[in-house]
RNA sequence: GUGGGCGUAGCUCAGUUGGUUAGAGCGCCAGGUUGUGGCCCUGGAGGCCGUGGGUUCAAAUCCCAUCGCUCACCCCA
């Protein structure tokens, strides 16, 4: 037997009507904030995420889906999707028009253990703002990130937000942290003494007990950022307690790409086994231009779909999706079946949620399947009934059932779907 | 990459100090109702006990290896 690949699931049925439902649900957001869809290729040129994310990013170094195709091209399977779409945002020059709003939605995939809350095929959902640089952008995008689970109804998050600073200020700050550290380099974990090296930043959000002992007091980025990087990040601060939107700021958050200057955030929340982050995101001003484009100011940020799942099941909040049959056909007897299965197939053409039987079964049989699969009304056609030219109606909520005519009855029940609409049931 | 836990029916899991035809609940199928679901009752189908090797008269049970799942470290969504 041939299972899924490690770290990668099959998703049915009683899960899929849940992915289904949030998926709409994230794309009705989207519209109300006026941004829309962007479909972006599940590989890219491996240089993209190398650039884009940064190589000594944990990413880049040791998480991704690498191959050589056989034109013998570079090949990796997107490990995040904000390299990607800015990609494709200057291959269509959508700089022409700004700003730009866009979101996507899809599987990316990280070679990584899995545990819980983390698979090697998983899935987001990401907004990215092009093309404004003041507050307002970071604060719109905040709040989306903010909304999408508050609309979930997910009361319970928190958001931390940091400033990293620009170039200027942050390569000050880079400088001062790496003298500080210098002489305690010795107490540092493995990690934090390659990272001194690499990334100094990263140390500042080390879990370790170890290094949290040995950090005691140690400067803080905010304290060195430049007036304009100090202006706009109150200026985000004022425009998230307008919305009264609550955040803490933490000014140890760092994050893992490189992309990131001035704000940074995370969603924080509850049971995710050891995992607590369930969206993030930041501004890049620098990207585009990294990636060969012109000068353009951008902020985004995302979510992960498992991850905000597994919330909502902790919560006990429920996604519903009606996929039930409306109408449940049950034939008896091989002339009947082939009359139903004329009915079923034309009220299916009219858009119908139609369960029809391919074969012959006992009517208690069938009746049970009708059952099991939450159909609103069945209609029983027998012997008897084709002789009267006629059929039973049985509604399943209460078991009562009229005798309605053959003729024109494709129109009745269509009439009836129409007049009851979908009627919120679920099959699982 | 490192460590812990677990692999028995479609699912959730029992299975005694090794001992005869490996069990339960749920689900599925059929019957109780010669044409009526949910509740109840009866019966049935369905297992290389993850795989390979070893110990033993005898292994689901003990040992080793291997694969898989899972949780955690690292890092992140």
């Amino acid at each position: 037997m041939i299972n899924a690949p490690r770290g990668t699931n099959d998703i049915l049925l009683p899960q899929v009507t849940l992915w289904q439902e949030l998926e709409r649900r994230l794309r009705e957001l989207c519209r109300a904030y006026g941004y829309s869809e962007l479909r972006t290729p599940i590989f890219e040129s491996t240089e993209l995420f190398a650039r884009g994310v940064g190589e000594g990013t944990d990413i880049v170094d040791k998480e991704m889906y690498n191959f050589t195709d056989r034109g013998g091209r570079k090949i990796t399977l997107r490990p995040e999707g904000t390299a990607p779409v800015v990609r494709a945002f200057l291959e269509h020059k959508l700089h022409s028009t700004l700003p730009s709003r866009l979101y996507y939605l899809g599987p990316m995939f990280r070679y990584e253990r899995p545990q819980a809350g983390r698979m090697r095929q998983f899935h987001q959902f990401g907004c990215e703002l092009f093309g404004a640089e003041g507050p307002f952008a970071d604060v719109e995008i905040i709040d989306l990130a903010w909304t999408t689970y508050r609309s979930l109804g997910i009361e319970d998050v928190q958001i931390k937000i940091n400033s990293l600073g620009c170039e200027t200020c942050r390569g000050a700050f880079r400088e001062e942290l790496k003298k500080r550290l210098e002489p305690k380099l010795g107490e540092l974990c493995n990690n934090c003494q390659t990272r001194h090296a690499r990334n100094p930043l990263r140390i500042l959000d080390c879990k370790s007990p170890q290094c949290q002992n040995a950090l005691g007091q140690l400067p803080q980025i905010l304290d060195y950022l430049c007036p304009d990087c100090r202006e706009h990040f109150s200026g985000v601060q004022k425009g998230l307690s307008a919305l009264e939107i609550p955040v803490l700021v933490d000014p140890n958050l760092v994050r893992g790409f490189d992309y990131y200057n001035r704000t940074v955030f995370e969603v924080v929340a509850e049971g995710l086994g050891a995992q607590d982050a369930i969206g993030g995101g930041g501004r890049y001003n620098k990207l585009v231009e990294e990636l060969g484009g012109p000068s353009v100011p951008a902020v985004g940020f995302a979510a992960g779909l498992e991850r905000t799942l597994l919330v909502l099941e902790q919560y006990g909040i429920k996604l519903t999706r009606d996929d039930a049959p409306f109408l449940y056909l049950a034939p008896l007897g091989e002339e009947a079946l082939a009359v139903a299965f004329k009915i079923g197939t034309q009220l299916r053409h009219r858009g119908v949620p139609t369960y029809l039987p391919l074969e012959e079964r006992s009517l208690k049989a069938q009746m049970k399947v009708a059952n099991r699969q939450a159909a609103r009304w069945t209609l029983i056609l027998g012997d008897e009934e084709l002789e009267k030219r006629q059929a039973v109606l049985r509604k399943m909520d209460d078991g009562t059932q009229t005798e309605i005519p053959l003729e024109g009855i494709v129109e009745l029940i269509e009439d009836l779907f129409q007049k009851e609409g979908s009627s919120g049931r679920c099959k699982a």
